[in-house]
DNA sequence: TCTGCTGCCACTTTTGAATTGT
DNA sequence: AACAATTCAAAAGTGGCAGCAG
């Protein structure tokens, strides 16, 4: 799904942050239980220096608008059903081994321990963050595709939804309200099967701390509601100064603009001379910020940080770790609400049927368990239907206080049909302090694949859809069917752990996956 | 009482099918 | 008949608001 045709000329608007030059050995922790990492710049790929991962750059797009966002405290709605970010998240990526194959994705980690309210007209904290959510990851629907084709154009994760319900079952990533987060791309390498860590698997992590947001389920400061408004399109219906008070009492019939209380108070605040423009207010959301770019490379320098900063810094760096002795491959499978995606890019560029297919691979979030994959054990067996999600499906998920010792999240990678936006359930190991009480165990991977309507919809390619149109109902809020699962195998056959503790020390290497078996 | 969340609303954009024109 | 352009409707994405819950 590279949406955007057209790269700007040079570099402009773009923030870099790569992450060349600094690996370190990873010393898999023991505490995977399965599998560590093994990093280093010798690594037993024999490929040019040129081509290696570590010199791939990536580049934010529209960084002046991220750089707005985040000067006034970026806010993100989430809500139930799920809400996009904007402004979304779109990289430009070079230095990639152009017949490489990659897979690009993002997860959301709390970038601090904080719960924050919107006080005065300023972000404070408000006493400790609530357990963080299970973590999931969002797999860039074209992923796995060459390095060609990452580079060609504009990487957009604009389809990336948050959500605040614990329960989702459409895959989107679970956040929790009134708390600051730091999205982060990883950069990693597919595998001779489409798939990573099954050996020597090279990965990068790359975090533009522009993009640091605060989730809300209602904007709280009125400059960045009337950012949205003036930036994102589909807000055009409240643009236009006091349009928006005027149009609400049209809508209520009254003669005389309504003014609302959010709008009330924040004028009220906003009377306060200095409040609202003043950088030093702004503190609260970016003092950790501060942390972040510690270990963010900006012009190719190497991350930096103290024994202070690990402490502070909650974010995971990626390793590769498996989940399951299954083998899986990649395999489209059709049913009746679900549909054959369409191969990987590179296999498109082959394929008759694809190949002029320039819709978009659209969204289709799901996540995944190894104990359910496990069950699938053969292309002509189907699972079992994925059990009702509940909150046992996900292990547990440690407070900050924990996390800020050691916190592991291993996760099932997903599959990526082309069609289909893949986000996957993140479920966290417990963490050391957890342990001893519950030892991880890749049992704790639950399966749990949904389409929404209009994901389905859109994972159809468009010559299949004109023929055969899904009726939404069909598919709205229905467990994933197995299929899904069986479809897009291949993926459930990697995990990833996410480890604070190594996120400090790496941000790209080259995981070996020991133990690896192939089912 | 206050804060945060949910559901609904109207509006706009996006998307794709159907229609019309060349 | 084939293709391109236009029109239209449905779906999806917005922020705001009222009301509810804790």
């Amino acid at each position: 799904m590279l949406q955007e045709k057209s790269l700007p000329e040079g570099e402009d608007g773009f923030t870099t942050a790569q992450t060349a030059g600094h690996v370190e050995a990873a010393a898999g922790s023991p505490a995977m239980g399965v599998a560590g990492l093994s990093n280093s710049l010798s690594s037993p790929q024999s490929q040019d220096p040129e081509q290696t991962i570590e010199n791939i750059k990536v580049y934010l797009h529209e960084k002046e608008l991220w750089k707005k966002f985040h000067e006034a405290g970026t806010e993100m709605i989430i809500t139930k059903a799920g809400r996009r970010m904007f402004p979304s998240y779109k990289v430009k990526v070079t230095g990639m081994n152009p017949k490489t194959k990659y897979i690009l994705l993002i997860d959301i980690v709390p970038a601090d321990d904080h719960r924050y309210k919107f006080c005065d007209n300023k972000w404070m904290v408000a006493g400790k963050a609530e357990p963080a959510m299970p973590g999931r990851l969002y797999v860039h629907p074209d992923s796995p595709a060459t390095g060609a084709h990452w580079m060609r154009q504009l990487v957009s994760f604009q389809k990336l939804k948050l959500t605040n319900n614990h329960l989702d079952p459409f895959g989107h990533i679970i956040l929790n309200s009134m708390h600051k987060y730091q999205p982060r791309l990883h950069i990693v390498k597919a595998d001779e099967n489409n798939a990573f860590g099954s050996k020597n698997t090279a990965f990068c992590t790359h975090v533009f701390s522009e993009t640091a947001f605060i989730s809300v389920t209602s904007y709280q400061n009125h400059k960045i509601t009337q950012l949205k408004i003036e930036n994102n399109p589909f807000a055009k219906g409240f643009r236009g100064s006091d349009d928006s008070d005027l149009r609400v009492a049209r809508l209520q019939s009254k003669e005389y603009p309504v003014i609302s209380k959010s709008i009330m108070r924040q004028r009220l605040v906003s009377s306060h001379p200095g409040q609202l423009t003043s950088k030093s207010d702004l503190n609260a959301l970016h003092s950790s910020h501060q942390g972040l770019q510690h270990y963010q490379y900006e012009n190719g320098a190497h991350m930096q940080f103290g024994a202070a900063d690990a402490q502070d810094l909650p974010l995971n760096s990626f390793t590769a770790q498996r989940d399951s002795g299954l083998f899986y491959h990649c395999l489209k499978r059709r049913d009746d609400h679900y549909f054959r995606s369409p191969p990987p890019y590179d296999q498109q560029m082959l394929s008759p049927p694809y190949r002029n297919e320039v819709a978009p691979r659209d969204a289709c979030m799901y996540s995944t368990s190894g104990a359910e994959i496990a069950g699938v054990s053969g292309v002509d067996d189907l699972p079992p239907p994925p059990p009702p999600l509940s909150c046992n499906m996900w292990t547990s998920v440690s407070p900050y206080t924990s996390y800020s010792v050691q916190t592991m999240e291993t996760v099932p990678y997903q599959p990526f049909p082309t069609h289909f936006t893949t986000t996957t359930m993140m479920p966290r190991l417990p963490t050391i302090a957890s342990q001893g009480s519950q030892p991880p165990s890749e049992s704790h991977f639950s399966v749990y694949n949904q389409l929404s309507q209009s994901q389905v919809r859109e994972r159809v390619p468009t010559s299949s859809f004109q023929r055969e149109r899904v009726h939404p109902s069909l598919c709205e809020r229905k467990p994933p069917s197995p299929h899904i699962n069986t479809a897009n195998e291949f993926l459930y056959s990697q995990s990833f752990s996410l480890s604070r503790e190594s996120s400090l020390q790496y941000h790209s290497g080259m995981g070996t996956v020991e133990n690896w078996t192939d089912g």
